[in-house]
DNA sequence: ATTTGAATTATTGGTTCATTTGTTCAAATA
DNA sequence: TATTTGAACAAATGAACCAATAATTCAAAT
C-alpha cells in the first residue's frame, strides 16, 4: 500500500472519529489505533493533529465538491445545470451524516467571511461551477448580462447560509423551503425569458 | 421627568457603555453613575444587568426599524419601495457607529435561526415591511405571484447575512457590492416586466 | 522507508481563594 | 406613595496552583 493510500486510509479513520467525539476530545492515540499503528507513527504521515483533521475535512470536501460537479456534468441545459447545482449539493449532505456532524461540531468550517475561511481553495472552486454556469448562460443568451462576479459571490453566499440553516442549526424542512423559493426567484431574475 | 422617560435616559447612557466596553467589563455601577444615580436604585427601573442591556439594545433596534419604515413610506412606488428598504436600512448602520459596536462585541443578536433569536418580534416587525412591499406588489400586478411567505423569510435572510457580512465580519465594500447585485437579481426576478 | 517505546513538552481540568460585581432589602427621603 | 440609598449578601470572576492527560519529538529498531 502506498503512502498516498494510507494517508487516504487514515483521513476517513480520523474523519470517523472527529465525526463522533468532536476535535477536542478525540485523541491522537485513538486515531492511531483505529487504523492499526502507534501515535508516534502517525506523525510519520502528518504534521499533527491539527493538520490531520484539516487534512480529513479537506479531504470530504474535495469529495463533496467532485461530486456536485459530476452531477452538472450530466446536464446539457445551462437552466438545468443551475437546477441541480442548487439542488445536488445540499443532497449530498443529506446523505452524509459523518459530514453534517463535523460541521455541527465544527461550525466555522462554514464561515461567511472569505479571509478567514480555512478551506478557501475548495470553496474557490466550488464558486468556478456557479460562475462557469452563469458564463455558460450568458454565452448562450438565456441569462441576462450580470456582473458575473460579484453575482457568483451572492450566490455562494446565499448557498452556504442556507447550508449553515439547514443542517448545522437544524432548521431542516423550514429552510429548505425558503432555499426552494429563493433558488426560483434567483433563477428567474437570471433568465432573459421568464418562463 | 417620568419614569418612562428616565428609563430611555438609562437605555441609552447603557448603550453607550455597553458598546464602549462590551457587556461583561461594564459594571451596573458604571451605568448608575453614567446616569447620576446609585447601582441599587437601578433596580427600580430594571430587572438586573441581563434586563438592561437587552432592554437598551431592544431601543436602539426599533429606532433603526422604525426609520427604515419611514423611509419606505415616503415612497409610493413599490419597486422604489423595495429599493429603499434595502438600501436604507443598511445606510442607517452605516451612520450609526454605537449600535455597529454593539453587533460587533455580540454577534449573536443577528442570528441567522428564529428560534434562538432575543429579538424576535423586533425582527418580525422588519419582516413584516418586506412582506407588505411584496403583497402590494404582487397585488398591483407589478410582482410576480410567489410564496410571499418563505420568500419574505428567504429576503430577511438574505438581508441578515449581509448585514453580519458587511458590519460584524468587517468584509465593507466588497460585501456591499454583492449586496447589491443580489438585491438587483432579486428584484428583477420579482418583477413582471423586467426592465 | 517505516515503525516503535520512551522521554519531553504543552494542554487541560480541577481546586482553592481573594476580589469584584450583581442583587436584595429595610430604612430614609421627597 | 414613589423614589432613592447604604449596607449586607450572594454570585461570578480571575489568578495561582497542581495533577493528569495528551501532543510531540527522537534515537534506535525493523
Amino acid at each position: 500500500m502506498s503512502k498516498a493510500d494510507k494517508k487516504q486510509e487514515i483521513f476517513r479513520a480520523a474523519l470517523k472519529l472527529f465525526a463522533r467525539y468532536g476535535y477536542k476530545k478525540t485523541t491522537v492515540a485513538e486515531v492511531a489505533a483505529q487504523v492499526g499503528m502507534t501515535k508516534s507513527n502517525l506523525y510519520f504521515y502528518v504534521a499533527g493533529k491539527r493538520d490531520l483533521y484539516e487534512q480529513s475535512i479537506r479531504h470530504a470536501l474535495k469529495h463533496w465538491r467532485d461530486s456536485v460537479a459530476a452531477a452538472i456534468a450530466e446536464k446539457n441545459d445551462v437552466v438545468e445545470k443551475f437546477k441541480t447545482m442548487a439542488l445536488a449539493s445540499f443532497q449530498y449532505l443529506a446523505d452524509d451524516e459523518q459530514l453534517r456532524s463535523i460541521l455541527i461540531m465544527d461550525p466555522a468550517i462554514f464561515t461567511l467571511t472569505p479571509a478567514e475561511d480555512r478551506f478557501h481553495e475548495i470553496n474557490q472552486g466550488a464558486m468556478r461551477l456557479i460562475k462557469d454556469i452563469l458564463v455558460q448562460g450568458i454565452n448562450e443568451g438565456r441569462f441576462t448580462e450580470i456582473d458575473v462576479e460579484h453575482t457568483t459571490e451572492f450566490l455562494f453566499s446565499v448557498y452556504i447560509m442556507f447550508l449553515i440553516k439547514t443542517y448545522v442549526k437544524s432548521e431542516g424542512i423550514s429552510a429548505l423551503r425558503m432555499y426552494e423559493q429563493g433558488a426560483a426567484l434567483v433563477l428567474r431574475g437570471l433568465c432573459r425569458n421568464p418562463s
